[in-house]
DNA sequence: ATTATTGTCCTAAGTGCATAGGACAATAAT
DNA sequence: ATTATTGTCCTATGCACTTAGGACAATAAT
């Protein structure tokens, strides 16, 4: 898996948030067993303790169900991990929106723009289509 | 000026990236006076030695000019304040793209749904319109 | 029954960020 | 000429993040 961590702010929310979309994004079967810390935390390259951190965190958010020694779960709750998709992609889209209209730029300028990164990057594109959500 | 600053990263990329906005967005008279180190500082709550770190990138993105004893001065230059708005606009469009894909939603989906959020909130919209770079 | 695994907690050390306040040379203001 | 301002540098302190590694109880695997 690629981490991308990146030391432009603390990495146990940048795990957090990464393992999040990934859940969101139905990357990990529902219901299904989780990877172990010391493996996760291998992989990332990370200590143990800071992919702790982030875990525990990732529990809060009810995503991940812990079995104390037994590891841990993806949640079974449907709603659940659609609710949170979509609550991460608003405050995402939000956040550009407010940006954006700090340089000066409203959204149909933005959209316009993003039309154009969408067709340079075409490439290098690893999305599906036919995206719903339900 | 609202300043809006987090804990979830360093402050002095964070008012850095501000100001860079304030002038890209061409809020500050172009080859006019900058406000002072210490003002800012105050302004913004904030100690003169993480101002001035920010300051001092700034200067790095050629921004601002510093006349040492005469305070700081906006650049002049009408090419560099564009490029490099343009600049800070794709680069967050790319992120949110890259981001929304993460997520499992196509370029489609996120202008659709930016449309949907524009829509909501229009009472808080403070963008002009007719936007355009020339 | 024995062993390995799992989540969790703990101490210790190193690093970068932020604050506080002192200081100084160069220059603008008077 | 004197004073205030400006950018800049400095030391010291406190805090959060990260790493490293040790330890333990509960339980799965054998």
């Amino acid at each position: 898996m690629e981490w991308n961590l990146d030391d432009s702010r603390p990495i146990w929310p940048q795990i957090k948030e990464r393992l999040m979309a990934e859940i969101a994004a139905g990357r990990f079967p529902m219901g299904g067993p989780f990877p172990t810390v010391r493996e996760l935390a291998e992989d990332a390259k990370v200590n143990r303790n800071t992919m702790q951190r982030a875990l525990s965190e990732l529990e809060g958010e009810g995503l991940v169900i812990t079995n104390r020694t037994a590891g841990r779960t993806v949640t079974a709750d449907r709603d659940l991990i659609a609710s949170i998709r979509a609550r991460i992609a608003k405050e995402k889209i939000s956040a550009l929106i407010g940006e954006m209209q700090a340089l000066g730029f409203g959204v149909e300028d933005t959209i316009e723009m993003m039309r154009s990164a969408a067709e340079a990057g075409k490439d290098t594109d690893k999305s599906e289509k036919g995206e719903s959500d339900k």
